[in-house]
DNA sequence: CTGAAAGCGCTTACAG
DNA sequence: CTGAAAGCGCTTACAG
């Protein structure tokens, strides 16, 4: 066994090189018989082709890349599994690159999709501003980009998102109905949709007639779901927990957060639900089997993947005809799926 | 902003493109001005190599590949995990490839790799004889390929797993000093290293002089993580439990098993660890937040991902030297993370 | 220290 | 329907 080049198969078949391109490209300039006899060779000696020569000469990779933050959160993992699945049923292969949250580690991953002649981009970018000016040029000259979850970045093109505020509000409002008034909106720190969730929180409380405590509003600081932050949200709640009243509900608006905060309620002794309800942002398919039962707010994944890859390949296909396209941002519907954390008093 | 060709710089700065392309690769034979202002002038114009062109000329990627059955078991995600980032230290990117335990699909996996010019390939295989001849062929005119995890394979390299049978011994030692001696035995059908762990089983068994039965050993044929198998497991389940002598201890062997199997007992009303003492085979770090905390086999993940990335830059070192390695395969020890669903009577 | 030139393995416009 | 030839953007052995 070795690996042939086509022009050695052209020498073994008496053919030229491009006749051997052409068949294998099933073009119809070919014979049906010629085509034959070189399929059946090429399939004999298990022929591979270079994919770097076809890429240099085409200018075209039949790859697409998605750039998340961490792929160790549950809901980039899920949202990566969608996309690949999706684009199983194309031509398209799929690349996976994270971000770290770092803006260096974003443009080198941008520049390596640039490098490598990638067809198209979707990314949840670092922060709103981050690579703009790449971004731009690759959206000019090398590939579509997509923008998904993290939808307030400045780049003007398709952009899928969830209702931030809208689905906030249903959780507060639900917790409201609960006879749980004071709640603890925990959140990350310098999140884009950050204020679009404390609009929903502040809305519901407004419209229940309940007042509102700038104290209940936590934020975390970090960049990885690896980053060390157990003591500070241990502290940042025992603290609450201990003041003359303290709260009976807490929405904790990260998947990353969500699994702490648990793990810190039962180790303070924190009976749920009856002390605390608990609502987390989580795609975990173990909410189900957590102690207790994890009531989520879940982000429609597949939908948001499948909008996504539907806008990428749109855009593919119209890819020579500038300004063809009315950018959009579309603000997908999250649920709520209600478990054994929450319950009313 | 516009994409720069090597010829184009050349013609900008009044050099070649030989001397530009020697410079970007910190050549020796360029004197340090020359390089200040080449470097300066790329910088400027942000110039980003083609890929494509340097792999097609130096046969080099650059680039490792990690093929699993299903990211999305978390043993196999770990170990991505840990590999990325233990190549992040290094020059070599990494690609992530899935079988789904599909032989077609594994052959095309590793055709990709041979496409692309992948300089190393790290793989869990989908069988003991898959891909058997494509990857031989690999070895010898390719790229070096460790095996890890599924290693019964027959092809002749490194091989990096664990100690099933030692493993298996351990928790069923255990499992019967806390007086638990029905124990079930749950296996995923047809993997390699079944034999390996219903010895240590059986083993363990014989030397504490309690008989071993039959039906105790539940075998589950699924090849993904998603398959439906939940109705199967329990209904095995529950026949065995309701028989006159009731198993009092589960021995999970795999992630995915574990997991459904712990939302099995709970459904069916089953006290852990009263009435079932239950290890799983598991990585997740979600063990300890389950109901109860789960009480684990686990890998040693960032070892075994360590070993395998040393082993093939060993490899990738030494790659013109036919014959140089004395191949091995190495055991390494599981360990067992004590938690709340296994206790004594 | 710099340059000219060949060539990696494909594809494709063009000729016949 | 098939072939000859140019060229994609790099690298590198060789010349000077």
């Amino acid at each position: 066994m070795k690996r042939f080049t086509l022009k050695e198969i052209g020498q073994q078949l008496n053919l030229s090189p491009g006749t051997i391109s052409k068949a294998l490209n099933d073009s119809h300039e070919i014979s049906a018989e010629t085509k034959k006899l070189i399929l059946d060779f090429t399939q004999k000696i298990n022929y591979i082709p270079n994919f770097s020569a076809k890429s240099l000469k085409t200018g075209r990779s039949n790859t697409l890349a998605i750039i998340v933050p961490f792929i160790s959160s549950s809901f980039f993992f899920d949202f990566y599994e969608d996309i690949s699945h999706i684009l199983s049923q194309t031509n398209y292969k799929l690349i996976l690159l994270q971000t770290f949250n770092d803006e260096k580690k974003e443009k080198e991953a941008l520049e390596l999709c640039v490098q490598s002649n990638i067809e198209g981009v979707i990314i949840s970018p670092v922060k709103n501003d981050s690579s703009l000016s790449l971004l731009f040029y690759m959206m000019e000259q090398v590939c579509p980009v997509i923008i998904f979850d993290r939808i307030n970045h400045q780049l003007d093109t398709f952009k899928i998102g969830i209702q931030n505020n809208k689905v906030i509000y249903q959780a507060t409002e639900e917790m409201i109905k609960n006879r749980r008034e004071n709640i603890i909106l925990l959140l990350c720190k310098d999140i884009g949709g950050n204020v679009s969730r404390i609009k929903g929180y502040k809305d519901a409380l407004f419209n229940a007639g309940v007042p509102f405590k700038e104290e209940n509003i936590i934020e975390i600081s970090y960049s990885s779901p690896k980053d060390n932050i157990d003591d500070e949200l241990e502290s940042k709640i025992s603290t609450l927990l201990n003041r003359p009243f303290a709260p009976n509900a807490l929405l904790s608006t990260t998947d990353t957060l969500s699994l702490k905060v648990l793990h810190i309620l039962n180790k303070l002794k924190v009976k749920i639900p009856d002390d605390m309800n608990l609502i987390g942002f989580s795609n975990t398919p173990f909410a189900n089997s957590l102690n207790p039962s994890l009531t989520t707010i879940t982000q429609p994944t597949q939908l948001m993947a499948e909008k996504s890859v539907e806008l990428l390949l749109q855009m593919l296909k119209k890819k020579n005809k500038k300004n063809y396209f009315e950018f959009e941002t579309y603000f997908l519907d999250c649920s709520i799926e209600h478990r054994k954390s929450t319950s009313s008093l």
